[in-house]
DNA sequence: CGCCAATCGGAACGATATGGTCCGATTTAA
DNA sequence: TTAAATCGGACCATATCGTTCCGATTGGCG
C-alpha cells in the first residue's frame, strides 16, 4: 500500500505546477530545479500527466506545459493513476485474471468494492488542497 | 496502489481460516491446498501473521495456528500490515525520510493525512464481512 | 528561409525488492 | 526414547521499478 517513487515525484510537481501563476508556461527543466526532481526523469512523468489529460504540452521554443484543469478539479487520484494505471487492490478486479487462484477464490468480488472505497478516499484531496 | 501478492495471498487464506469453525486447528498444509497458495509460501505468510499477533501457532504434532481474535475484530488493514508493513502512502510519513525532495517538499505534510484516510478505509472492512 | 530551442517518444541499463524454495530448530504424540 | 509433523529463519532467482540516455518532431525567431 504505498505510492511508488514516481507517482510521489508526480504528486510534488503537480504541486508545486500549481503553486504558479494560472496560464504560466512550465518547462521540465524549471520544474525539475524546483523540486529537487532529476530532468531526465521529471521529463518522463510530464509525459505520462500529459498523456492522461492532466497537463497540457506546447511544443516548439519557448513552449511548456499547461495544467488542464483548474486546480480544483484535479484530484491526488487523477495523478496517481496518470504514472501508475488504475487503482485497484488487485488485478483481477480489472479484466485480466491470471490468477493461480482465481478458480476458487471466494475474496475476489469483495476487492472491487474496496478498492472504489480507497480510489474514493484519494478522489477527494483535490490539488488545491495539497498545493497549500 | 496495489496490493503485492503476498498480502493478497493472505487475504485469501485468512479469509479460508475465517470460514473454519473456530477453534479448530489450522496448518499450513490444509490451508495451502483449499487456497491454492504454494505450501512454502503458505508456511511464510502464516509466520508473519502469527508475528503480527493476528495467529498464534501452535508446535509440535498436531499442532496448528488459531485466529488470535475473533473475525470481527481483525480487519483487512491488519492483514495487510501484517505482511507489508506499516500502511502508508510514502516513506517520509514514518521516520526516516532519506527522501532526496525532502528539504523543499511541501507535500509532506499532507501525505500523512491522506494516509490516515486509506488506513481507515481498510481498516473499515472486517475478515468477517470478506469470508462471507 | 534556415537555425535553434524545447517537447515528445522509445529503448536500454541498473537497482531494489518481491516471490518462491529450502533446510534447520522445536515440540508433541506414540 | 523415538520419530513425525510442525514452526521459524536464511537463501537465491526473478520481475518490476526507477533512472538515464538518445533520436525524432514541432514551433518560434533571427
Amino acid at each position: 500500500m504505498r505510492l511508488t517513487h514516481l507517482a510521489d515525484y508526480a504528486v510534488v510537481m503537480m504541486t508545486a505546477a500549481a503553486r504558479r501563476e494560472p496560464g504560466e508556461r512550465l518547462s521540465a527543466t524549471i520544474l525539475s530545479e524546483e523540486t529537487g526532481v532529476p530532468l531526465p526523469t521529471a521529463q518522463k512523468l510530464m509525459q505520462s500527466l500529459g498523456r492522461a489529460g492532466l497537463l497540457t504540452g506546447q511544443r516548439g521554443a519557448g513552449g511548456g506545459y499547461l495544467l488542464a484543469r483548474p486546480v480544483s478539479e484535479i484530484s491526488l487520484a487523477d495523478i496517481v493513476e496518470a504514472v501508475e494505471g488504475p487503482i485497484a487492490l488487485t488485478q483481477c478486479s480489472e479484466g485480466a485474471s491470471d490468477c493461480a487462484l482465481d478458480a476458487h477464490c471466494k475474496v475476489k468480488p469483495h476487492m472491487g468494492l474496496v478498492g472504489e472505497k480507497v480510489r474514493g478516499a484519494l478522489g477527494a484531496v483535490s490539488l488545491k488542497e495539497l498545493s497549500q
